[in-house]
This record gives structure tokens, C-alpha cells and sequence, in this order.
DNA sequence: TACATAGTGTTATATTATAACAATTTAAAT
DNA sequence: ATTTAAATTGTTATAATATAACACTATGTA
């Protein structure tokens, strides 16, 4: 079902940095990251996050403006995402849960229409900020 | 159960806009509305949303980084929150759903932990826009 | 009154994101 | 192999979204 996606070269390498960073990275902080690497301008960026993200290898966080590896595999590229994020530390966790992604794929309003793709963040405070 | 909100000036004026609107509000659009009335610079507006957002009044699509009036008696002070929105037309509505509501509420993440607060946004295409 | 809390007005600045244009690379199709 | 289309890159400029810092005013309450 994967497609295989052979990722261009400024792809790779924002790819890598958002997949080896334990918490969500933002747009300038990825960009001062790897300008080291011949990535100098906001653009170059946000064109990589913007396929990165339309492919599933990465999702943005909405409520933080930040972006994050998927390492769920079943996340139906990005048309179904759910995320747990701390208020205190900021912490985010991608959630994979079969029977809450069923839900909500199956959900349908009053109107009994369906939608093709949801977004859902919990926030909380994860176990080490209680 | 809902503590009746005295607002401010430009609490109410921003709010009554917002209210209003047949589609969710930008900031700088609100701004641009409501200079007649004396409210000249985007924090003016900033501090009104938060607060607004803070005691339920209008709750944030984040995805669009617009406001619209909460309707919905029963999301507790923008604590549980769930919108569709059109990806054509970008029309949004407030799902109020109470299965959907008791669902999310009670949802316990592998580790058991609950959330005190969460935001949905289902997207899809509406009814005119099939 | 005295005090604390919330709201206001203002200027400046930080952060997030896109427009527009030219060139290059890659993948397919002939 | 050559042509063509699609995707990617590089670059400068600018738009859109949001907050910092400071001084002052209004409101509620002890
Ligand atoms: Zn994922
Ligand atoms: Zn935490
Ligand atoms: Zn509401
Ligand atoms: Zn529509």
C-alpha cells in the first residue's frame, strides 16, 4: 500500500533533521538548523515541509505551528491524525489507536455526511509534568 | 452552570463582529472592521480574541488561523471542540454531537492518561460543494 | 480608601508563510 | 537518444500572523 517516495535532496535532509529531533520542530528553527547544509531561505523550506507533509512522512502540528515525523504507520497519509500535547513541556506524541481512528473515520454528522480526512489534538499534561 | 461574562468594550464590539459573520474571521480582517469603531492596532484586537477564546465566547480553526462564534452550548468553555470544514467553499460548522463529545471525553491513550481539553477539524466537501 | 486585577492605547518588533520569476534536474514519452 | 512535461531548486521581496514592552485607566472588592 506504502508507495515507496524517493525524497529530493532539500527533502532529505529537513526529513532527517524533523526525524531525529525528539520534539516538534518549527519552520525557522528547521531552517537555522540546516543552512549549513546550502538551505538559506524560508521558501526551500516550507516547499520540502509542504510536500513532506502531503506525502505522510511528516505532519504539522497545528495549534503549535510545528512539524513532526510520523511513525505511524496506519495514518493513511495524513488524512487521519490524532496527538496527545503536553501544556507544560510541550511534549507531542502521535496517538495510534485502532478503535479511535475507526470512530472517527466512520463518524458522520447530523447530516449523515462522512469526511475524507480529520485532524485531532488532546492536550493534558504528559506523566512527567503531573 | 455557564457563569454569565460581563464584556469589555472591545471585547464586545470584536465578539458582535465575529457574531455576525456568516464564515470564520481573520485577525486582520476583524481589525479592518472595527477601526471605525476605534480600535486601531492588531493587539487591540489579539487581547479581545484571547480572552474571547479563554471564556468560550468564539472558539480558533487553527488550521485556518480564523475565529468564529461558539453556538453550542454544550462544549464547555472551549474545552472540547470540534468543527468541519469545507475544503472547497471553506465553509465551517461546530459539530455538536454528544456521542462524539462522550467519546473524545473519555478517550484513555495507551498508557491510560486522559485529557482535560482536545480539538477536532474534519475535513471534507459540504453539501453545496459535492 | 486602598489594593488588586483586568482592560486599554501605543509603538515597535518577532514569527510564520507566500508571491513572483528564472534556472535546473528528473522522469516519461516518443 | 530526443523531446517534453513535471518537479525541484535558488533567489529576492513581501504578506500575514502574532507578541513584547511600557504607561496609563477602569473596575471590583476588602
Ligand atoms: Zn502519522
Ligand atoms: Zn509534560
Ligand atoms: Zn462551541
Ligand atoms: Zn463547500
Amino acid at each position: 500500500m506504502d508507495k515507496m517516495q524517493t525524497l529530493s535532496k532539500n527533502q532529505q535532509i529537513i526529513f532527517d533533521l524533523i526525524d531525529k529531533s525528539p520534539e516538534p520542530m518549527k519552520a525557522y528553527s528547521i531552517l537555522h538548523n540546516v543552512q549549513k547544509k546550502g538551505i538559506k531561505a524560508p521558501l526551500q523550506v516550507y516547499r520540502a515541509l509542504d510536500k513532506l507533509v502531503k506525502i505522510g512522512k511528516i505532519h504539522k502540528i497545528e495549534s503549535r505551528n510545528a512539524f513532526i515525523a510520523c511513525h505511524n504507520s496506519s495514518c493513511q497519509v495524513s488524512k487521519a491524525t490524532a496527538f496527545s500535547i503536553c501544556e507544560i513541556c510541550e511534549k507531542v506524541t502521535e496517538i495510534s489507536s485502532a478503535s479511535l481512528s475507526k470512530y472517527l473515520t466512520n463518524f458522520k454528522d447530523k447530516d449523515g455526511m462522512k469526511y475524507s480526512k480529520y485532524n485531532l489534538e488532546f492536550f493534558g499534561l504528559c506523566k512527567k509534568c503531573r
